[in-house]
DNA sequence: TAGGCCATCTGGTCCT
DNA sequence: AGGACCAGATGGCCTA
């Protein structure tokens, strides 16, 4: 696991990202050109492909991709200048090379074709390859809103970092576990929360969101589930049953994950008693057409007021603070107006003020305490 | 060694 | 024409 925390560190470094592609050999001198329009007509793709790409064209466009690269990277402007005017100079090459070929060659009826030349054959490739720097760019920036939202949903960790699709899942069953917090205007309890925040994770996932609470993983094993209460044992046998798990949406379920009581429920009695109640087995029964996949409310734009059913229900502001809403700043926005029924509900326990809204960069190191939080919450 | 995850390249499509 | 976006392909790295 250290090794592949080593290896996630160090493949977020630009510069290992490039040294690695240095000893890799691109995918794309592997590849053949099917019907391509810029291949020339009398060659092969194959032929085509070892002719564009020989050695030294190679190392020439190296040069210039990584100088672009560079450049836009880096922002100089003389730079991306340098490039602009070598494509200048190709075109250049291609005017000349034109004319001669029509001294030549008979002329041709129909669409003229462009010819392949070796100037219009660097243009496509340094093309390719501003395509190239842009897409990784994009990329990058894609992976980048993604360690954002790994910042902000539970179970942020440096160590183990949640794979991309387990991030946008956990995602997605936070969002809806708070949408649905406020929908119902009800405390939740643990484990019915934590039961939400892992529908559909992989078995590793689970565990570390059960690690993340300080829960104990072995308590994830089926034979916990027959120590439960009898009514923990009910809305285990609902929420294996629920809806929204991979198995009955159709999605693949293993590697991630089933929505079998066995590996979703753990209960600490000592800890909530009797009075535990699943506050996500009521809303989720109690949802006539739920449909996780389906259309979900955005996270929602409040300060929240939440508290646990085993706290006092007016638990002070750093207790319920736990889940405050992660971005404040979009409250305006959206407005109560397309979330009414969300808001309806959770009027006793929501507050709604503006003054208190931080800014999502304001809130950045609030989403890093929040598991803490939580801990502090469930673990009293 | 198979499978998961990832970065990258590529060509197609749509939009400005 | 060029950029953004997307999905497929490929290969590297790692773990079980």
């Amino acid at each position: 696991m250290r090794a592949e925390q080593t290896r996630r560190e160090l493949h977020a470094l630009p510069g290992r990202r490039y040294k690695q592609r240095e000893n890799r050999q691109p995918a794309t001198m592997t590849k053949s050109y099917s019907e391509d329009s810029m291949m020339p007509e009398s060659q092969s793709a194959s032929t085509w492909t070892d002719e564009c790409l020989s050695s030294q064209d190679e190392h020439e466009l190296e040069k210039k991709g990584e100088g672009r690269e560079a450049a836009a990277k880096d922002g100089d402007p003389e730079d991306v200048d340098a490039l602009n005017r070598l494509e200048e100079d190709d075109d250049d090459e291609e005017e000349d090379e034109d004319e001669d070929g029509d001294d030549q060659k008979p002329k041709r009826r129909g669409p003229k074709k462009k010819k392949m030349t070796k100037a219009r054959l660097q243009r496509f490739k340094i093309r390719r390859m501003k395509a190239n720097a842009r897409e990784r760019n994009r990329m990058h920036g894609l992976n980048d809103a993604l360690e954002s939202l790994r910042k902000v949903v539970p179970c942020y960790s440096k160590t183990q970092k949640l794979s991309k699709i387990e991030t946008l899942r956990l995602a997605k069953n936070y969002i809806w576990a708070l949408s649905e917090i406020l929908r119902s205007g009800k405390s939740p309890d643990l484990m019915s929360f934590v039961q939400a925040l892992c529908k559909g994770l992989s078995q590793p996932t689970t565990n570390l969101v059960a690690g993340c609470l300080q829960l104990n993983p072995r308590t994830f094993l089926p034979e916990q589930s027959q120590e439960m209460p009898a009514h923990m044992q009910a809305a285990g046998a609902s929420f294996a049953a629920h809806p929204y798990s991979y198995q009955t949406a159709g999605l693949p379920s293993p590697p991630y994950g089933t929505m079998d009581s066995s590996h979703i429920f753990h209960v600490k009695p000592h800890a909530y008693g009797s009075a535990l109640e699943p506050f996500f087995d009521s809303v989720l029964t109690d949802c006539a057409s739920p449909s996780f996949d389906g259309p979900l409310s955005p996270p929602l734009s409040v300060n929240g007021n939440f508290s646990f059913k085993h706290e006092p229900p007016t638990a002070d502001f750093e207790k319920s603070y736990a889940f405050t809403m992660h971005y404040p700043a979009a409250a305006g926005l959206a407005g109560p107006q397309p979330h009414a029924p969300l808001y309806a509900g959770a009027t006793q326990r929501c507050d709604l003020s503006v003054e208190n809204m931080l800014s999502y960069e304001g809130h950045a190191h609030h989403e890093r305490v929040m598991s803490a939080q939580l801990n502090a919450i469930f673990h009293d």
